[in-house]
DNA sequence: CCTACTGTATTGGTTTACTAATACAATAGG
DNA sequence: CCTATTGTATTAGTAAACCAATACAGTAGG
């Protein structure tokens, strides 16, 4: 689960931990109320300076996913899986907005981009 | 067209000038062949260095959409709008991959992206 | 209490992206 | 030709992101 790290990737250190943590939260392997490792233990085995799992951790905190509690630890919080609809359409729509500005600088329409994520997501979509 | 540029967005300076000039291409208000203003004009115009909009046109090239000429000039190639439709769809897909990835990371499912896409869209992408 | 554990805060070094400055090379036109 | 205009290349400075190091502060449990 928390077993590697690549510190050659593109993507920041910290990012790939709160990466996987994020999913195992939003995939149910890390129930709410449970605690992470903390800041020195998983820091020591991922190899990394503590300070790159605080920021870790920080970037979990600021999207709701974990609550850092000073001399207890750093635990999941409720939300998870069952964040509220409002606030999930709300950041996915935002995302999405992102994505149609990207495509228009690069001269796709928005049909080209619908039509991309139909062929991507396949059935899913209905 | 090429009036402003923001200083202060935490979107380069390039990529303003780039975005613009691309967004003009796929719209057709520069059509193939013509010329672009100089490095040197379009950098006095926007009060930038000359280097910022040599950077612009360079990634204008990379993607296809302008041709530099040491002493002619930069112009907007054939592609443009019509750019090969399997090129079109095939850099929309990756860009859509990429907004799974990054809604995965942030716990949302495939469906509320495309929920999002809808709301946003509209009837657009009918 | 007090000790061993938790997260917190501040600071600094390294790298990378961005912008600028300056000198170079090719083309067009008189 | 030769001069003015074009893009090219190299170098440098500035700012931000990233990671590490160290000292600080709160909590739990014996």
């Amino acid at each position: 689960m928390f077993s590697e790290v690549d510190p050659r990737s593109p993507t920041p250190l910290y990012d790939q931990i709160a990466s996987r943590i994020r999913i195992a939260i939003a995939a149910g392997d890390l129930v709410p109320g449970r605690s992470l490792p903390s800041v020195r233990h998983l820091a020591s085995r991922l190899r990394v300076n503590p300070a790159t799992v605080v920021q870790a951790y920080r970037a979990l905190a600021a999207d709701g996913f974990v609550e850092m509690r000073q001399g207890s630890g750093t635990f999941v919080c409720e939300v998870g899986t069952g964040r509220k609809e409002s606030e999930r359409s709300a950041q996915a729509r935002q995302l999405v907005r992102g994505l149609l500005s990207e495509a228009a600088r690069r001269g796709l329409s928005a049909g080209d981009v619908a039509a991309a994520f139909r062929a991507e997501l396949g059935s899913e979509v209905e």
